[in-house]
Formats: structure tokens, C-alpha cells, sequence
DNA sequence: ACTTACCGTAAGCAATGGCTTACCAACATG
DNA sequence: CATGTTGGTAAGCCATTGCTTACGGTAAGT
């Protein structure tokens, strides 16, 4: 639920209750999803008026990629370590 | 918690006890996070005697990859066309 | 100034998740 | 065949999560 939020971010930048309408929650779980994914640094809002539009944080985005990405590589890593282990006077033909 | 779990099975296939040593929670609890990890098709198993030795299911990991690739593209491809709406008659100097 | 639109927060509640203990099955060892 | 080791599963419990309704507060329109 909390990435469909998200995702609908991804349609550009919207006011709650925008994002609200679409999706089968109430517009205050929406409004505390936001929340959460404003701590975590994965989106901005800024007031307009009356609404208050939610943008995606592109900052926040490319954390999160950085450290996925470290995932990857020491999960690769580790598994290639394992299989040369096999490989220990390996199968040439 | 269940990271952790499959973390401590990147140093290579072990049994589920040598797993649950140097982890806070009982051996039950590990053998629960197993049977998810491998429903999710992240790790594999196999009988060794008594034992029950799990191992890191590569397939399932570029599984996971290409999903968070495609997100990442969808997520930046979506952010830098919201950026060039703005640039609509942008300012060249 | 009154009313309407929009939104954040609090309180309450149901569902889910994760852990533990207890138990049972399979294999190994003597 | 008796015993010990290893591990999956069930039942129960506690904490957390996520949703809803209700309320209050600010901005906009008349």
C-alpha cells in the first residue's frame, strides 16, 4: 500500500487527496503513509493554497539505490566466492 | 531480522543450526524465516544426513534484480520527465 | 464573517508478524 | 534397539502495523 503511494508519485507531483482518490484507502491513511515516507526521506511536500503537493526526493531515491546496489554487490561477491570454492581443482572438459 | 538470515547464508550453504548460532533468536524461529526465504524462492535446500543445508538460490536473486532495475528505470525515467515539464521554454543561461 | 475545501493528528480497533515453548519425525551412533 | 542429534511444525502470546472515524486548523471563496 505504502509503495502504491509511491508509485502514484511517480505521475508527478500531487495533492493528498489526489493520490487518495484511485486507491482503496481513506485519504488520512494515505495522508499517514506520506508521513512515513517523508521521515525516511523519500519524498517532499511543499503547501499550496489549502493542499499540500507530495513530490518524489530524488536525494532520498538514489540512497536507497546506493545502498541496494552495496547489497548486490556483496550478495554477488559471496556467491561467486562460494562457487570458485567448488571449483577447487574444477572440471576442464 | 530475516536479512540477517539470509546474510549469515552468504558466507556459504549452511545447516540450520550453525544459522542460528551468533543470531538472537531460537532455532525455530530461524527455520521459519527459512521457509519464507525459500517460498520466495531465495534460497534452495537439500537433506545432508540429518541436517538440512540451505544455500542462496542465485535464480532468485536476479530474479529480484531485474525487478528493482525495472523500478529504479521506471522511478528515474518518471522523475526526469517531470524535470523537463518544467524546463518547458527552460532557461538556457 | 460565514461557509466550504483540504489536510494533519489522535484514538480505537482488527489483523498481521515474529518469537517462544513444546512436540514429533528422521537419521545417526553405540 | 536405545539414545542422541537435528530440524520442521503447531499453538499461544505480545508487539507492531495499518486502517477507520472523529476532530481541529488553515486557506479560499462569497
Amino acid at each position: 500500500m505504502r509503495r502504491s503511494v509511491f508509485e502514484r508519485l511517480m505521475d508527478g507531483p500531487q495533492p493528498v487527496g489526489r493520490i487518495a482518490l484511485g486507491l482503496p484507502v481513506s485519504r488520512p491513511a494515505v495522508s499517514q503513509h506520506l508521513k512515513v515516507l517523508k521521515e525516511a526521506g523519500l519524498v517532499t511536500d511543499r503547501a499550496e493554497g489549502t493542499r499540500r503537493v507530495y513530490c518524489i526526493d530524488p536525494h532520498g531515491l538514489a540512497a536507497v539505490r546506493r545502498y541496494l546496489d552495496q547489497f548486490w554487490t556483496e550478495a554477488l561477491d559471496a556467491f561467486v566466492a562460494e562457487v570458485e570454492k567448488d571449483d577447487k581443482g574444477g572440471s576442464p572438459k
